[in-house]
DNA sequence: GTCTATATCGGGATAGAC
DNA sequence: GTCTATCCCGATATAGAC
């Protein structure tokens, strides 16, 4: 490891994270991004090819890191109810913590090339068919009220993920607190059990 | 009125809405603004001063529709369940009929300048307030189920926004089904009843 | 691996004719 | 009210020295 315990190439990311998490991807400049990360804009060309790649790698780091944590949640429950549970203390610990690159993820997919969207929408889309499963088969063992599930999966991915935009780590509420939160308001309203 | 029933003004600000929706703001060229509206990218400076000002124009125009017929509802309706269904259908049928334009206020907030920005989210804020006025009073009255008002007021307005993003007027759900499941998922089981 | 210098392009905005 | 022509700037990206 570096003696920082950071490479270069990581405190471009970082940079570039800063940076279009507030100014936005074509509004944030190359040159800006260098200037965090302590060198010129030219220098970044050695560790990535281009701006878009930033985004890229980005998006694509934070998607799967959703994905992988979900796979794994369902590997280790079986319990519809702690199934739900589980993903959406996930949903929001990951999208609290990672604050700034989820919601890139979630506001610079127009900023994407045609073939990187593509690419960056088929892992959102595993990620909503997996919820949209937990949601099925609760229904269909009676531990969920029925209910439209694509409709559903799209109102609690929309509330759990929109609490990037407002959380702060020294707000009123912990990131605990938000989950149980949270949880209340989708199992013990929107699914209530029967 | 004028003979093709748009005046050059609103052909220029229906163009501004359809390029910020598909590229985003940054990412639009006036020139193709210009294209789309039949004119010159130079003639758009006899309509508005600057590129800015159609963003603020398109956002406020639409924030202020949203809050209008809020307070509309609230003065048509005391009762804190009728007055939540009514906001729910405003909320879903202002942004499928709106689609591009909300999605515009949803994702470009950044992209204003700070004084715009300033007007725009203290218009936002007047919205989030009414909504949370009617969760208060609906909990106070025993109406519905207690918790965090803010937090819930967030939740609503996350998911209902969000049908901006994936509603299609060809879709499997008209604007009225939508409406409705809404509905279930928010009053029938987040807020159920005591 | 980072620098300086620069190529190249496209953007918003302005001037002034018609 | 719209045009053509153009200014001016800042952006990404490249070339080549150190």
């Amino acid at each position: 490891m570096h003696p920082e315990g950071a490479s270069m190439r990581e405190q471009i990311l970082a940079a570039a994270v800063q940076m279009f998490a507030e100014y936005g991807y074509h509004a944030a400049p190359l040159r800006d991004i260098a200037r965090i990360a302590g060198i010129q804009a030219a220098s970044i060309y050695h560790h990535y090819p281009n701006k878009q790649a930033l985004l890229v790698e980005i998006m694509e780091t934070h998607m799967l890191r959703l994905n992988t944590a979900l796979h794994h949640i369902l590997h280790e429950y079986a319990d519809p109810l702690q199934r739900l549970r589980e993903a959406i203390g996930n949903h929001i610990r990951l999208h609290t913590t990672y604050k700034n690159e989820f919601f890139i993820v979630d506001t610079e997919i127009r900023a994407l090339e045609p073939e990187n969207r593509a690419h960056i929408l088929s892992l959102r889309d595993t990620y909503e068919k997996l919820i949209q499963e937990i949601l099925r088969d609760g229904i269909e063992r009676k531990v969920f009220q029925p209910g439209d599930v694509k409709v559903i999966s799209y109102a609690i991915i929309a509330m759990c993920t929109e609490v990037a935009t407002w959380f702060r780590p020294d707000g009123r509420l912990s990131v605990q607190q938000v989950i149980e939160i949270y949880r209340q308001i989708i199992i013990g309203g929107l699914l209530a059990t029967l």
